[in-house]
DNA sequence: TCTGAATCAGGAACTGTTATTGATTGACGA
DNA sequence: TCGTCAATCAATAACAGTTCCTGATTCAGA
């Protein structure tokens, strides 16, 4: 079971809360425990966790909830804009509640995804509208590198 | 069996024959008739192939090899820089005789891939390099988007 | 409270890829 | 030319990540 009480009044803001309440109720789909308890780990980590990641944090609590519905939770939470996603190759999908067009980093030793902040992208996707006769829908950076700490090692 | 005279005067030019046997010595591997066939698959197809679409080709000239070659032949042949490789989410890898730096796009309805020329993305990657503790150690732009026929419809 | 639709848990199935196996090949020296 | 040994091979099993399917459960609205 989820504790909503220090979901409530800890983890979310009454902003946030207002915004995910009105997502799910513009979309048709219900706020669920399960999805409730999806988002409360993706809140509860630093940074960008896996499926996996959210399925293990989440049985903490309930142990009872498989994969397939974190699985489910994701895709329905992505579609209605309350979190992204970000893929890279060999790895697991990352889920974020940042759902702003951002840029982020991820080690190829350790995988940690880490946020780049301040890379102004500018004309970029412009430029390559310009120059192919594909409609361009989307246009990610993927970067890879060493975190600090596998730098030492 | 690969017809080598044909691969020899009409797929290849001597410069990347050159440029290819001498990569393989090289590197000490070999140039088997297999890495041979994945090289004239790649060469006979327009755009990206994925690892199944050269097996395919592969195996209308040699009906015994395995998807599971391919897979090694293409680890090989990156490896040692003969060709290069781009991956898409949700998409198998396509494989490419372009080793250069440059864009491709993806169509996210019929799969198909194609070269994005002429854009120019500057200081980009030194300007994440400055905002992240992070050693960047690569930078990959993933564009999708619709091909002009899928765009039709 | 009842009813139908949405959602769930559990597990099977699927896709793309890698690892393992023993058999085959092919480059090189005698 | 032949033998030797490492490299490579085909075939298949295994694997990771994800999706799909099923029947059971839950929930919102009448």
């Amino acid at each position: 079971m989820i504790d909503e009480g220090k979901f409530h009044t800890q983890e979310m803001t009454n902003r946030l809360e207002q915004d995910i309440r009105e997502k799910f109720r513009r979309s048709g789909y219900t706020l669920t425990s399960q999805r409730r308890a999806v988002l409360e780990a993706l809140r509860d980590t630093r940074g960008h966790p896996s499926a996996e990641d959210i399925y293990l944090l989440v049985k903490k609590k309930n142990p009872r909830v498989a994969l397939g519905t974190v699985y489910q939770a994701l895709s329905v939470l992505e579609e209605i804009g309350v979190i992204g996603s970000k893929h890279w190759a060999e790895s697991p999908t990352r889920y974020d509640l940042n759902t702003e067009p951002h840029l982020d980093i991820r080690c190829r030793r350790c995988g940690e995804v880490a946020e780049i902040p301040g890379v102004e992208l500018g004309n970029l996707e412009a430029q390559i509208q310009e120059n192919t006769p594909y409609s361009v829908s989307s246009t990610t950076l993927v970067v890879e590198g060493l975190c600090p700490t596998c730098q030492k090692e």
